[in-house]
RNA sequence: GGCGGGGUAGCCAAGUGGUAAGGCCGGGCUCUGCAAAAGCCCUAUGCGACGGUUCGAUUCCGUCCCUCGCCUCCA
């Protein structure tokens, strides 16, 4: 039985989807503001999200996922107007590099990504504000903005455990929402201003844009029905964004809108907040320059619980290579003992159990990884006392290719240039002769090259060091 | 001020009312031309501090300390 922490009711619970049939469930991820490329902060909460798809269909769940992408707010315009660019072009660029660092992580594409600029959506926003407005849970200010009123909602802050009277204003309240009623009310629509420039859309209630909550509150309905099984986000999304997409969609819709809410904590980098100013702030493209590859941050961003601070060190990264590479060292020693073997022997059923019923209690991934590296210890002795046939070895492949299937950990499928392949022909060659000085500079070269040679009884094999 | 997450070996990190998983690093050994890889062995009388409950607490309760975060558009 999976059981998930439900940040609504802080308390882990049985999940049980809304499909009768019980198979089919429905998640939604918020997901990036194209003004830059997303960081690795964001990627630890989509590697997360991740991580949960893949293991509901490990246990055979089919997932229906729809993440946004918020591609008109504050900051792409600002980012558009300094550019001198039309919004859209200022943000379809980091709409492509998103998605390229998706494929580099491994991360599972949702089935949909919806803009928040698509006209479709546009609508959907503009319908469910006027629906609002007439059932009075909404009203146009002076400003011309459209807000939601909370006081209409009573049950606003139960997500965030809030209590608003007990609100105090943090500074960054902008001092120019004196027409709100109260405070705490969120613009579903935001009066077109002229720092906005070109940006606007028309509305019954004037030119303007869609405030941010409600865009998700849209799109989500929009493609997944009035009802999800799950929402996921970062923690700092509980409050206030994912308390107004209750509020909004409930009034609208006057069903529950999220069975189940889960939610990320913060990465941390060399122990403190990332922020550009304590120069620790490192996007994914960062750390490939440096020569760290997509699964080796998987890896460091996959390997501690979700709802824990990961402390995110370059000894960190160094640590996931290695182990990475222990893993990779291990699935090559059981594919050379399997060989052709066909017939495959059932994995010992306990190992299966441990590791998927880790991830079975909300997602405990250091026990599943555990159980794994407990495996891999266990089969690496039997193979060196003899003890493991090619037809336990398949079997135990067979069973990493199905727990793969969740941690997407395989090495990168490096190719062997042809000038390694003329390298390490040259050294196979020295050592035959005895020319071990020249066998060993040989192997140095490699090295440099990225190329890692082990002269094992099998004959000389070679490994990629970055990947 | 309100609310919440953390403090377990050099680093990262599970976990339990009954005596501390796993990963990385480090040391020793086996194998090897050397190396690498792999395996085995070693590495926390200790789980932030102090009290309390208990036959027994890292695990429960209390007080305190440190740290990170949220408190109206940051994953």
């Amino acid at each position: 039985m999976l059981h998930f922490h439900n940040t609504l009711t802080r308390s882990a619970e049985p999940f049980v989807p809304l499909d009768p049939e019980g198979k089919k469930v429905k998640v939604y991820t918020c997901g990036p503001t194209v003004y830059n490329h997303a960081h690795i902060g964001n990627f630890r909460a989509y590697l997360f999200e991740d991580l949960l798809q893949r293991h509901l269909e490990y246990r055979g769940f089919q997932v229906e996922r729809v993440m946004n992408l918020t591609d008109v707010d504050d900051k792409t315009i600002r980012g558009a107007r300094e550019k001198g660019v039309p919004l859209a072009e200022f943000t379809q660029p980091f709409k492509n590099a998103f998605f390229e660092d998706l494929t580099t992580l491994r991360i599972k594409p949702a089935d949909a990504f919806p803009a928040a600029t698509e006209p479709l959506h546009i609508a959907r926003m503009i319908a469910m504000i006027a629906q609002l407005i007439a059932t009075g849970h909404a009203y146009q200010a002076d400003d011309q903005s459209v807000y939601f009123r909370i006081a209409s909602f009573p049950r606003y802050g139960k997500l965030a455990h809030l209590n608003l009277d007990e609100l105090r204003p943090s500074g960054r309240v902008s001092s120019d929402e004196y027409e709100k009623e109260s405070i705490g009310d969120f613009a579903l629509w935001k009066a077109h201003d002229v720092a906005d420039g070109e940006v606007k859309w028309d509305s019954p209630w004037g030119p303007g844009r869609p405030g941010w909550h409600i865009e998700c509150s849209a799109m989500a309905t929009g493609m997944l029905g009035d009802r999800l099984d799950i929402h996921c986000g970062g923690v700092d999304n509980i409050f206030p964004h994912h308390e107004a997409e209750i509020a909004q969609t409930e009034c609208c819709t006057g069903e529950k809108f999220v069975n189940l809410w889960m939610h990320c904590a913060h990465l941390m980098v060399d122990g403190r907040k990332m922020a550009k100013s304590f120069g620790n702030f490192y996007t994914l493209r960062d750390l490939l320059d440096k020569g760290w590859t997509g699964r080796e941050v998987r890896y460091v961003l996959l390997s501690a619980h979700y709802r824990l601070p990961l402390n995110f060190t370059f000894e960190g990264l160094a640590g996931a290579r290695s182990a990475l590479q222990r893993l990779d060292a291990w699935q090559q020693r059981l594919a050379d003992l399997a060989g052709t073997a066909q017939a495959s022997t059932p994995p010992p059923a306990a190992a299966e159990d441990k590791f998927a019923a880790a991830l079975d209690d909300d997602l405990n991934i250091s026990a599943a990884l555990g159980a794994l590296f407990d495996l891999v210890r266990e089969t690496n002795r039997a193979m060196d006392r003899n003890e493991l046939s090619p037809k336990q070895a398949r079997g135990l492949l067979d069973y990493w290719a199905r727990l793969n299937t969740v941690l997407r950990l395989e090495p990168e499928a490096a190719a062997i240039p042809p000038e390694i392949t003329a390298l390490l022909a040259e050294r196979t060659a020295a050592r035959t002769a005895k020319d071990w000085a020249k066998s060993d500079i040989l192997r140095e070269a490699l090295l440099q090259h990225g190329w890692l040679v082990k002269d094992t009884k099998e004959g000389t094999k070679v490994s990629c060091t970055k990947g």
